[in-house]
DNA sequence: TTGACATATTCCCATATAGGCATATGATTC
DNA sequence: GAATCATATGCCTATATGGGAATATGTCAA
């Protein structure tokens, strides 16, 4: 079998960056779709395919305005993805680490003044 | 173009449901594969080809025990996928209405007691 | 009606997939 | 070494993809 249509579902769909893209472009309020053309710099088609899943996964809402179309991001298609990976919330590095993290950090750049070069601490 | 490859990131290697599945198991504890084998209900040469996927994009840590190993869910590599869906969360129907309107559906179907369907409303 | 604008669809193609099955690699014990 | 257990990989196929380019549909205005 092939993989999962992208259609199937708001996982399948939104592993495209380009949708992803959209999605956030479309999240505070609604645009037509030239209007997305021009400000993601992507070919018509191209976008109106992207629509056409995100449509049919529920991921955002269309609405006629004369010969326009204007879509936006229907939030709440999201949040099975965001509940989902809330699963793992309690497993991962906990916000307590992170708040400890901050200060050392903090503490480090502060000993670290005396320096020439800020310290690019990886994750 | 075909698809991006689904170790191209944690996007795509979650968007197919068994390794979703998988990561879940993981979550807790670690398992070795034949554990997973059994414990899914899934033939061992797929789950060996979801946990190379789930390898390349970080999303499960490895650890040799003699014959077998043993796989965990790195829940950090789902952190992404989680502050992505967040960047949503101020959009989407948020717990105040979502309160306000369970309150409002139970006045209705209060209302409607006397009437023999329930109203399916939509959106 | 004709023409211009806005959006959607179609066709073609290279590419990757997931599943099923067989088999290879690796580690352990005898 | 041979046999066995544990896991990984290879091969095959049907299927869907995303991009590019062309074109179709739909809507408004004159």
């Amino acid at each position: 079998m092939a993989r999962a249509a992208t259609t199937s579902d708001a996982f399948n769909a939104v592993a495209e960056p380009r949708r992803r893209q959209i999605l956030l472009f479309l999240a505070d309020r609604e645009y037509s779709v030239n209007e997305i053309v021009d400000g993601l710099r992507v070919d018509q088609p191209s976008v109106s395919k992207h629509l056409r899943v995100l449509r049919d996964t529920g991921l955002v809402r269309m609405r006629c305005n004369g010969r326009q179309k204007l879509y936006r991001t229907n939030a709440d298609g999201i949040r099975p993805l965001h509940e989902w990976a809330s699963e793992f919330e309690r497993y991962w590095t906990h916000q307590l680490n992170r708040v400890k993290d901050r200060a050392e950090k903090k503490a480090a750049s502060r000993a670290a003044a005396s320096d020439s070069n800020s310290p690019k601490k990886e994750e």
